[in-house]
Formats: C-alpha cells, structure tokens, sequence
DNA sequence: CTTTATCTAGGAATCATTCCTACATAACAT
DNA sequence: ATGTTATGTAGGAATGATTCCTAGATAAAG
C-alpha cells in the first residue's frame, strides 16, 4: 500500500537516517509493491520522476536501508539480488521458470527451530523458507509447447 | 566418504556423463567433504593434482553435474555460487561472520508445506530453509572485541 | 543563515561467471 | 587395437551486477 509523507518522515527519523528526495522516492516505490524487484527495476521506475537519478544511489540507498532494517534482501539462486519493503515476518515461493517471487504468510513456518543437537552452538537470529516450483503461467506455458527442451528464461 | 572408482563410474555412467580425469576430481574432491566449497575452492583443491585444470572446467563441470542431479548449488545471500554433493534431502545453518555453511539433517523440515490457498496454483517442486545465526566461533570472536563495530567477514 | 556531516552522480574498477573456439579425448563401432 | 565422432577442455576474452572513488550538493541542526 501506498504510505503517506508523515509516515515515511516518522520511519526515517525512527532510524536518524536522512530523508532525501532520492530515498523517499526509492522507498515510497519499494514499500508500494508486493512483487521483489532488482535494483535496476527500481531505478527505472524511480528515475521517471527523477531523470537525474543514479543506479548507484538505488544501490547505495538499499544497502542503507537494508542495514536499517526497512528493507530485506531475497535473492533466489546467485541471481541478481532482489529487495523486498516487506519486513514482517513471512516466506517465499519462487517460479524457477519466470523467476517470480510470491510472498507466503503462514505463522507455522515462522515457528521452525534447530534440534539443540544439530545446532552446533550456533546463536540462530532467524531463517528463511523458500518453495521452488512453477507458477500457473509457466506451467500453461510448458504444456503448450511440449516438446521443448530449452527452458527460455 | 571418499567414494570407490566404481560407485564413481555407476554414477557417472546411470547420468550418461562423459567420466573423465577432470569430472572424477572434481566430483571426488566435491562428494568428499562436508563443507560447501565454492567453484575457485575446487579449483584450487584439484589442480593440485592437475595443474593445466581450468577454472572454467570446474565451472562447466559443475553445471553438469548440477543438471543431472549429482551436485547441487547452494548460495547464501547474492555472494559467490557454493556447491554440495550432498544431494540428499537436507537443509542448512549459515554463519552471517564467517560465511560457513552446516548441514541440518530433520525430517520435519523435510514434510513443509504451502496451504493450498497461499499456492496460488504454483506446482511446488521442493523447498529449502537457511537457519541464518553466528557460529559457537564467531560469537567468541566478538566477545573478544566488543567495541568494534566493522564485522570483518 | 551557516556549518558540516552525509548524500548523490557519474565514471571507473572489480570480479564471479559466461562465452568463444581450436585442440584433445572418452565412448562406441569396426 | 584403431578409427570415428560427439563431447569436453584450456585459456583467453567478454559480460554485467555490484562496488569503489571523488568532487560537488544538500539535509539537518544550531
Ligand atoms: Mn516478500
Ligand atoms: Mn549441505
Ligand atoms: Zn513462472
Ligand atoms: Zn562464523
């Protein structure tokens, strides 16, 4: 959802971070969309409003906020890296055919723990679940062209 | 375990792949250790042995190995691509210090699912969890030095 | 309004991974 | 054993996402 100008002020100011044009318009762009999108994607959609915009203040603009803890980071394989302006607590599942992230919120996966035993006196902070598999277009996809071998993208 | 030429051979062969010095040395060097070596560390383990070996061998090697099931590709984070050849159904426990990677052996993470509702008609084909924490390691070397602030990776 | 620590833009650098290709060779057939 | 051929290998070049560098801009605080 859209978040109004007071709020974004109040969370910035909640993590002494600066608010620029720059990062509001980076943020305002991350925190509206539930899809996961690269830092390229970003600065094409930021840069619209803002021509003069640098690819590498999206980047350096998400480190900050990731190190905030306004933003996450979901990368899927050793792929381009993916952000995410949702920071509740839930889980993902990624087409391996179109690369698509879809969030999963369910309360179990977020109970999951390490056997003492296994744990190997790690101090755990968190985890992640990820399911893999093919979202309904890619599956429409491959049924109408069944004899391809070479999965396109 | 270190595996015997001939279980060796079975696998490559049950796969129709090529067995050749590099896939043996590479395979053995990688099906051998617990640990999650990256593409260079396997490089740098076989050519040892094989001094002409190019990295771009193991690279290819592993792509090949991954497609057929014999390998896997485990990847923290957006950083450099690490390997297992442990293919067993398995998760894992990942140190945000020192980037090392430990097995997580529970049947119960094995059996997650998504609700059908959440599916979004996806076709899940398996999943993964990434238990993130710092090692028994990692937790005593920043005791040691506790005002510092840049974690030394 | 002034000060100053931090941010931004743009260009250059990095570096893991992939691409290209001539030569080598494993697997199979004779 | 030898020849044939599809496939693999080595090494060098290319790619491309991310990071580094730095001079000028600007948000925030007094
Ligand atoms: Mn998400
Ligand atoms: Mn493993
Ligand atoms: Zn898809
Ligand atoms: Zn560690």
């Amino acid at each position: 959802m859209k978040l109004s100008s007071d709020e974004l002020h109040a969370r910035f100011r909640r993590h002494a971070l600066r608010l620029t044009r720059q990062r509001a318009a980076i943020y305002s762009a991350l925190a509206s969309v539930n899809s996961h999108p690269t830092a390229d994607d970003l600065y094409r959609t930021v840069k619209q409003r803002y021509p003069m915009m640098s690819l590498n203040t999206v980047y350096y603009t998400l480190s900050v906020l990731c190190r905030a803890g306004l933003v996450q980071e979901v990368n899927v394989g050793h792929d381009v890296a993916r952000f995410d302006g949702n920071v509740t607590a839930h889980h993902h599942l990624i087409c391996v055919g179109c690369r698509q992230i879809v969030d999963v919120i369910d309360e179990g996966l977020n109970q999951l723990a390490v056997s003492r035993g296994q744990a190997r006196g790690f101090r755990i902070l968190g985890h992640r679940v990820e399911f893999h598999g093919y979202c309904a277009g890619c599956q429409r996809a491959m049924l109408d062209v069944p004899p391809r071998n070479g999965q396109k993208h």
